[in-house]
DNA sequence: GTCTATACGGAGATAGAC
DNA sequence: GTCTATCTCCGTATAGAC
């Protein structure tokens, strides 16, 4: 079997790992749920990865890397803007995986188990290293609002980036009556721009 | 057994369960973990809660409600301002959780279990509508800030509140380098004031 | 009301044939 | 590499004595 072909089957095991994942959630979730989402068998499974744990860092890691990725893009038509950046990262988030359900499952499990907050806090650590050079080119186009210099404003902003980030993801999965157009424009009432 | 006594002991097991949550998260934690930390037994726990899901409702349903009871005191010396209201209500879950991961837990299981998202969707309802009432009081102060009137103004902060809120918690519980006065700051600079 | 002991089901992971 | 079949453990919940 070629790589080609061997990265092909293991893409196909974590489309179905992330749409099993995203139906019952993680720890809901077993293995022969991924095994008949996948069409596949258990043994098929476990040859290319090591169970379920390495199953779900690695569909988060193809997951979120993506959206560094996007930021990077975008900054190609000058530097993006708060909101932009903001905009991308819930948008992206909601192409990929409809809700974000799974990321809350991602959260809470980086909180209990080991392994998993390791991948979490490395990948979390470089998208929000994309994030601050964003905003710092962006600061760097508005001394007006960098009154400290525009790296100071930009790892000032970044933690509230963040959090309303993962605040639109945490209400799009939990509430029943979550409006996003609303949360954004919110967002936007409150972002510098 | 008196009704106090009955009560007590209910309070004492869902302490013990808060402990036992919080250690290893919700789904990894067994019953027998809530027995060896409450000191008690299964039949005892099982007594007086129908099971983990109920235990996990009922502990769930005592933190939150806190929170709505904090403002709505806070209210009695003049409106809060926004950054009051967020501050009370991470200090609040500081001071009852030590750390998020109870409500991160809670937030993931509202996700995928329907009895738990429809407690956490009518608790979550109950603090919103404190919260809103206290934003409208606050820009009632401020009209210059609420140039549609203070109900709509209250509205559309409201989920950035609540997402500033949840990045929070997330954030400190996930995060090895997060800085809990530098978050505030930061949502201090964002918020109207 | 609370204990001890246990029934029952389901999970992750592996063995061995092909 | 992949399948079928299965092993082993652990979790929830209950039964029955006190």
């Amino acid at each position: 079997m070629t790589d080609a072909h061997r990265e092909a089957r293991r893409a196909q095991i974590r489309a179905a790992a992330l749409r099993a994942f995203t139906a019952k959630g993680y720890q809901r979730t077993s293995i022969s749920d991924v095994v008949a989402e996948s069409g596949l068998s258990a043994g098929a499974i476990y040859g290319h990865y090591d169970g379920k744990q390495a199953l779900f860092a690695a569909v988060a890691e193809e997951v979120l890397s993506r959206r560094g990725a996007e930021i990077e893009d975008a900054s190609g038509g000058g530097p993006p803007s708060p909101l932009t950046v903001l905009t991308i990262l819930t948008g992206g988030m909601t192409r990929d995986l409809e809700d974000g359900r799974l990321l809350v499952q991602l959260w809470a499990e980086s909180t209990v188990d080991e392994v998993i907050h390791d991948v979490v806090q490395e990948v979390v650590g470089t998208l929000r290293g994309v994030l601050r050079g964003a905003l710092r080119t962006w600061y760097a186009t508005r001394p007006d609002l960098a009154p400290d210099g525009p790296d100071a404003a930009a790892e000032l902003l970044l933690p509230v980036m963040l959090g309303l980030g993962q605040g639109f993801l945490m209400q799009r999965a939990m509430l029943d009556d979550f409006d996003p157009e609303r949360y954004l424009a919110a967002a936007a009432a409150v972002l510098p721009a």
